[in-house]
DNA sequence: AGGTGATGGTCAC
DNA sequence: TGACCCTCACCTG
């Protein structure tokens, strides 16, 4: 489920699992077997993400960079349990230790990269919601759109605009707003970008932390309350107000929600609620 | 059991 | 514009 919450959570979990240890790196299916070897044996220096791109620092300076594209999975497990989990799929890339194991099945991307491309992939992705809060990325980000004549629904899937927002939150934060998903970027007033902005800044943790993307607004407070509480919050299926929800009713106005392709993605929104520029 | 579409993005044509 | 990566959830039967 790669949108930009779940990357941080699994370069979260790396950190955790693997920070300060020397690893064995292996690909069991072969297709990543020269960086693997070019890996195997390093001690781990750090895990971070940004937007939807994840890095693995080992020492020496090399990177794993991981883009997970539609399909990829990255899952992080004690080694007690590996026992249990199905050995199903091609895993591209492995990394063990004797109490822990990643494994990378169905990546758009596995490659073994220097300081200097890690940097200069850095450099083509917009400010993460999640990672650059304050408001100077917010600035940034208005700055790219307010110079564009894409549609607000195309420029929050580009991600040299903002990094980590995806088909899901594109579709949600912009009903949330109200906010017309045609309008073009400089058409797009001041305060609606911001508080499309600070919403994400306050949307994404909530993903991070339950693993889930909430959007709804009576979950969103249900799990914000949760969280201060310092309790556990484990969710049902995911729930949505347009996402997936062509023809049926909008629960705020009760016209039928429409959808069409944007950007390359399937576009959902109430065009009677959705009026805002 | 089998089919399909999906929360992505790049590259070849 | 389509292939690709080749997983996973959610159908159909």
């Amino acid at each position: 489920m790669p949108e930009g919450h779940t990357l941080f959570r699994i370069a979260r979990a790396l950190d955790r699992a693997f920070v300060g240890e020397v690893v064995r790196v292996t690909s069991p299916q072969g297709r990543f077997a020269d960086g693997a070897a070019l890996l195997d044996g390093r001690r781990v220096a750090a895990a971070t993400s940004r937007g939807k791109h994840l890095w693995v620092e080992l020492e020496g300076g090399l990177f794993l960079h991981v883009h997970l594209g539609l399909i990829g999975t990255f899952t992080v497990d004690s080694q007690a349990f590996v026992g249990e989990v199905r050995p199903v799929g091609a895993v591209r890339c492995r990394i063990e230790t004797a109490s822990h194991v990643a494994e990378l099945r169905g990546p758009m991307v596995c490659e073994v990269v220097t300081a200097q491309e890690v940097a200069s992939q850095l450099d083509r992705l917009g400010p993460d919601p999640l990672r650059e809060t304050g408001p100077e990325s917010r600035e940034r980000a208005y700055a790219r759109m307010a110079r564009s004549a894409k549609s607000v629904a195309e420029l929050l899937m580009d991600q040299t605009v903002v990094a980590g927002v995806g088909n899901v939150y594109r579709s949600e934060v912009l009903f949330r707003h109200r906010v017309n998903p045609f309008t073009p970027g400089r058409q797009l007033r001041r305060e609606s970008w911001g508080r499309i902005w600070d919403d994400l800044v306050r949307l994404l943790p909530l993903g991070v932390a339950t693993g889930r993307i909430v959007t709804v607004e009576d979950e969103v407070l249900d799990v914000e309350s949760r969280l201060a509480a310092g309790e556990d919050v484990t969710l049902p299926e995911r729930t949505s107000a347009v996402y997936r929800r062509a023809g049926e009713a909008c629960w705020v106005c009760g016209a039928r929600i429409r959808t069409q392709v944007v950007a390359g993605r399937n576009l959902f929104w109430c065009g009677r609620c959705q009026r805002r520029h």
